[in-house]
RNA sequence: GCCCCCAUCGUCUAGUGGCCGAGGACGCCGCCCUUUCAAGGCGGUAACGGGGAUUCGAACUCCCCUGGGGGCACCA
């Protein structure tokens, strides 16, 4: 039988990155298998679900590169299929209706909290006879379904990255299938769907772990035989540890995209978290991934995530794409940051010069602000303080400047100003940022003589003569 | 509070009883290269949480402790 995965993601907000991994490790184990990936979108809870963040999850999974095999689901369409389910469950019992009120509830809690117990359903509704149902009803109380767990034994499941998962089903009580809106919940949907679409593996967040013990339950209530393999991916946690939050920084994969990186270093690192290859490779593409990906290479334990790597790992990756590719990535941010109608020629020059050094798109583009400034060029008070202390900053300048007016326009003879510099007795190395700041406002940045090159030869007098007036 | 999962360098990981006086990568430090910053090259720093048990022999098996994380909704 081919495997089919699925991907199934509420759509409550933009794709978290740790969302974003269970969805590439679903993908991933579908190609590497030649099985099915399926997307199915969990919006059981129309309170949450905005029609926009379908879109928006659809966008970044393309993105990355996630393609899925058969049109997404949706649940929301499929609710009278849950709703029979229900029925089901309800007329062999495995279910059966409360008419507890929300009061009732929070004050069932609020006593089972303060007798140390923790918090869950006591049972109350469960034995109910038809005339007090009746009753109950009439008395215009909020019905809901109930899924009835059984009292004792265990639950265990076979996880094909922890082994056997194990639990005392007394210590989780009846738990909520239907609300009282009539609207079913997120395990019964899960357990319907999982079985009218074939899955045959599940992988998804250890955080889920606990929530497979019910919904094996229902699956089973509702006659599913042969259960699919669970495989619970180890979390993804922030520097202190804690999960993912805003706060952090980035969490949606839209945010890293905004930074500058670039899909396939998102997906290759992101691969790295919980998983390794048999071998020392880190620096994947797609195929190499898909090549090598087995669900007994996951690991167990939960992943810090190290935006350093990431950084490293799309430096990486902006160095091998080939240059076409990158020029075409920065000419929207270009576009964005200096206007439409500039100079793409100019673009693709400054890119070839900073593949070899940038870590991210958007550093890559703020670093040719200097070829699209307005004149007169301003030189930032920070920057030039602490460009000034060089040695014989007028000597250095004036130099460069005679030099400039008269050598010969290409990157070799504006470069032999480095000899104007040894002349006067110093380190070429020890003034340049000078230099840099006079011509690109910083006090590093591309390389300065391909820079003076695609400045022109006017404009850069400009720039220098301007910088040795502001030194007096 | 109860339940569940997890535990190798700061971080991601390799490791499935002897090949480990623990390997790779990021980071960090140093050196080289050098027009800045990077990139690149070379080298260095740094870990099997603690205690028992099994075994001729444990990072690898079992138990306990400790620590971390997750779950316990009419969210998914």
């Amino acid at each position: 039988m081919t495997p089919r995965v699925r991907f199934s993601p509420a759509p409550s907000g933009e794709l978290h990155v740790g969302s974003a991994r269970t969805a590439l490790f679903n993908w991933l184990y579908a190609r590497h298998t030649g099985g099915t990936f399926l997307v199915r979108i969990e919006d059981t809870d129309s309170s949450r679900t905005r029609e926009e963040w379908v879109d928006a999850i659809s966008d970044t999974l393309r993105w990355l590169g996630l393609d899925w095999d058969e049109a997404p689901w949706r649940q929301s369409g499929r609710v009278p299929e849950y709703l029979s389910a229900a029925d089901a469950l309800l007329a062999s019992g495995h279910a059966y209706e409360c008419y507890d009120t929300a009061e009732e509830l929070t004050a069932m809690n609020a006593e089972r909290a303060a007798d140390k117990l923790p918090p869950g359903y006591d049972g109350r509704g469960r034995d109910l006879s038809a005339e007090e149902r009746a009753r109950l009803a009439a008395e215009g109380r909020p019905r809901t379904v109930r899924f009835r767990t059984p009292d004792d034994g265990r639950s265990t499941f076979t996880d094909e990255v922890r082994g056997e998962v194990s639990v005392e089903w007394s210590t989780i009580s009846d738990f909520v299938i239907v609300r009282s809106d009539g609207s079913p919940l997120f395990f019964l949907a899960n357990a319907v769907d999982d079985l009218a679409m074939g899955i045959t593996h599940v992988i998804r967040g250890e955080d889920l772990i606990d929530t497979t013990h019910r919904v094996l339950a229902i699956r089973r209530a509702l006659g599913g035989t042969e259960a699919p393999v669970y495989a619970h991916l180890p979390l993804i946690l922030q520097a202190d540890r804690a999960k993912l939050s805003k706060r952090h920084g980035s969490v949606a994969v839209e945010d890293f995209r905004e930074r500058g990186i670039l899909a396939e270093a998102l997906l290759n690192y992101l691969s790295l978290l919980g998983w390794a290859p048999d071998d020392d490779r880190e620096v994947m593409d797609r195929d190499e991934i898909v090549a090598a990906f087995t669900l007994d290479r996951v690991t167990p334990s939960a992943a810090i995530f190290d935006d350093k790597k990431l950084e490293w790992l799309n430096g990486e990756w902006i160095r091998r794409i080939p240059l076409d590719d990158l020029v075409e990535r920065i000419r929207p941010l270009a576009a964005a940051r200096f206007g439409d109608g500039i100079d793409t020629h100019l673009v693709a020059c400054a890119v070839k010069l900073g593949q070899e050094r940038a870590t991210t798109l958007v550093a890559l583009t703020n670093q040719m602000d200097f070829l699209f400034a307005e004149s007169p060029f301003v030189i930032p008070e920070d920057v030039w303080e602490a460009v000034v202390s060089v040695d014989q900053p007028e000597a250095v300048l004036d130099a460069v400047v005679a030099h400039v007016e008269t050598c010969a326009w290409d990157v070799d003879s504006i470069g032999t100003m480095r000899d104007a510099i040894k002349e006067l007795g110093l380190k070429p190395g020890k003034v340049m940022k000078l230099l840099y700041a006079a011509i690109e406002g910083r006090a590093a940045g591309l390389p300065l003589f391909d820079a003076l090159e695609l400045l022109g030869r006017d404009v850069s007098l400009a720039r220098l003569r301007a910088a040795r007036l502001r030194l007096g």
